[in-house]
DNA sequence: TTTCTTTTTTGATATAGGTCAAAAGATTTT
DNA sequence: AAAATCTTTTGACCTATATCAAAAAAGAAA
């Protein structure tokens, strides 16, 4: 079926914390609506307000801050992760990041009226709750135990943890992602 | 009326992000218990299963981890702040961190079931939505902004932040918090 | 109070990683 | 293919904070 094809990858991913039934698989396949990006292209922008979700098909989208004139990249998420401004999305305030495309990517997004609308399926209800709770442990978890390793020990972490991101992404963002200079992330890959 | 005098506190935390009704509030005067707690008393050990979530009327909970003999504070929670380990309590594992009191501290705890009950409240349903996304947004905010900071500027962000923590906790601890040596800290209060 | 224990401060020294500058290498545009 | 732009590497030097060690201060126990 022609929309089945473009959700299976989303509905695929929320099936492995709840089991979708067909009520809600069809409502999601209505509401949820393709997007697609080319690199360098941006998302969301410091001012504007995020009244979208997006589920990462395939692609690599950056999210970050500028402060004093330093790019501050809080995460750069990959094919089956979700991405949105927290604070503008749920709190319905101006961004104060950017979203930007690292490659072209396949994005499927999700309107603020089309999330207020889903959760009333009892399944997306329960997959929504769930994946915020594994949003709040994972980011906790990550933050306990990324930054109080050294550089190189930071290097190996992503790699082991989030190898896209390693791969991919350039040279700078990596750098900034990991809280230390350009320079000294090259001098760590020079020697390993 | 003797319950809710213990609960007072709690309510009027709830609400502040819905009203909540008075089955509700009957249920959670039921089902949610007083608990008292002694300086450096635990709270929850590693490889404990945590089935508990903890609102703090009074008191200072700390929150680490002991990794390679050093312990890493993840935070200080003080009167007014929920307390629990989210990765044991949301996916029933056992823990990795311990919740020790530094202070003589007055809990309300909420078990499991109490909670998996109480979520059947509507009301009680979107307070733990909305909860969960500011936990989420604010811990995504503290991190980006807290980390890139020099030492002098943590201390100066923690106590614009969360002065019940630089005001009450002991310096090692808040120096683990931080992420900074004790010796470091100590200087930096030196010359301020 | 005196003693014992824990916590904080101070001093001396070492080092990981920052900054600045320039060269080398890639990638894109003309 | 040449020119222009963007990205990564390399070198020299510097500074914030760590570490180790010991003294001082504060708090708890006798």
């Amino acid at each position: 079926m022609y929309i089945s094809g473009q959700m299976e990858q989303l509905i695929h991913f929320i099936n492995r914390y709840t089991t979708l039934d067909k009520a809600a698989e069809k409502a999601l396949g209505e509401m949820a609506k393709p997007e697609n990006l080319q690199k360098n292209e941006f998302l969301l922008k410091p001012r504007q307000y995020c009244n979208k979700l997006w589920f990462i098909k395939s692609g690599l989208i950056r999210r970050y801050h500028v402060r004093k004139n330093k790019e501050l990249t809080i995460w750069i998420y990959y094919e089956n992760q979700w991405v949105t401004s927290s604070q503008s999305f749920f709190y319905h305030e101006p961004a104060s990041e950017y979203l930007q495309a690292c490659e072209n990517s396949e994005l499927i997004s999700i309107s603020e009226e089309a999330s207020q609308a889903l959760i009333q399926y009892p399944a997306i209800q329960k997959f929504s709750t769930r994946h915020l709770q594994e949003m709040l442990a994972c980011t906790e978890k990550f933050a306990l135990e990324f930054n109080p390793l050294s550089a190189g020990e930071k290097y190996q972490y992503l790699f082991d943890h989030a190898a896209p991101i390693m791969k991919r992404a350039k040279l700078g963002h990596i750098a900034s992602l990991m809280g230390i200079s350009q320079e000294t992330l090259s001098r760590i890959r020079a020697r390993n």
